[in-house]
DNA sequence: ACTAGCACCTGATCGC
DNA sequence: TGCGATCAGGTGCTAG
């Protein structure tokens, strides 16, 4: 569920409140909120220190005063939430980290979400090796990022949403930015210009950016920030959710399609279908 | 090497 | 009131 600006919001909430503090104790409550093999390497995280709360597209991690960094996934429903210890245990919360006065929480009603121990090479956790780069990276090519769209032989949307192309972008801001940049989800990547790569691109990370200011995007408390606060962005979606509602630019009715198991919503009008590639 | 399809979960909602 | 179908912000495995 929460996409870059939803984990770019937990990650500052987390770093204000936990550089610096200590794991007194570690409690893991589900079993699949870690791997197996990771429970034990978790509770052996006791009485590390965090340093730094680090983030590449949807992928969050804590650098510790030790080699190995707690790398974290919020999946679809997961939350990270900086509580006080009193505070009553919440229906789905799967681990419990003591700060001392506070505690961190994972909480997650769907099991997505993992929290699991990694080595770090280059600045990135082992499972973070593999993705791209996010729009907001110092690392991010624009060039690079556009060749390997290119080089897709696929619907645009599903690239958007491959985390080894570019990182970050989830099921509502993919839809957001095809809106944007007008166009349609199944337009395969092999009949886009790089101009239009480009321009899809620059859309997606104007629409987080903006989502970012506002705390992201909240349709309830499934996502929250580190103080169970939600995010205003809900407000200014043009498409995602909005199907059998009027185009904001043309006043077209929003469609709906399911394709690669999951929902797209777009503007027939404005995001025509594209037309079959030509064979000569 | 690459892509498509589905599995992994819990819970809310809608139509019958 | 109940029950099945469908939907939900993501990723990872595997068959082809």
């Amino acid at each position: 569920m929460p996409e870059l600006p939803e984990v770019e919001t937990v990650r500052r909430g987390l770093a204000e409140h936990i550089i610096g503090k200590k794991f007194k104790d570690i409690e893991v409550r589900h079993h699949r909120a870690t791997s197996p093999k990771s429970i034990a390497a978790l509770t052996s995280l006791k009485g590390a220190r965090v340093v730094e709360v680090s983030r590449r597209g949807k992928f969050l991690w804590l650098n510790l005063d030790r080699p190995e960094v707690l790398v974290g996934h919020l999946g679809m429903s997961g939350q990270l939430l900086i509580q006080p210890k009193s505070a009553a245990d919440e229906r789905h919360l799967r681990v419990r980290i003591d700060l001392g006065k506070h505690e961190l929480r994972f909480i997650d009603q769907r099991t997505f979400g993992w929290l699991s121990v990694e080595e770090s090479k280059g600045g990135f956790p082992t499972c973070v090796q593999r993705i791209a780069p996010d729009p907001f990276d110092a690392e991010f090519n624009l060039a690079e990022t556009i060749s390997r769209f290119a080089k897709k032989k696929t619907e645009i949307k599903r690239a958007l949403l491959d985390q080894s192309v570019m990182s970050g972008v989830g099921n509502i801001y993919a839809d957001e930015a095809l809106w944007r940049s007008k166009i349609h989800p199944e337009t395969r990547t092999e009949n886009m210009r790089s101009t239009k790569i480009q321009n899809l691109i620059e859309s997606a990370t104007e629409v987080m950016s903006q989502a970012l200011k506002v705390g992201g995007t909240s349709f309830d408390d499934l996502y929250v920030n580190v103080n169970g606060e939600s995010g205003y962005f809900e407000r200014f979606l043009a498409v995602y959710g909005q199907e059998g509602e009027g185009c904001l630019r043309c006043g077209g009715q929003i469609r709906r399609i399911t394709f690669a198991n999951r929902s797209s919503h777009f503007c027939p009008k404005c995001q025509p279908t594209p037309r079959a590639k030509r064979n000569h």
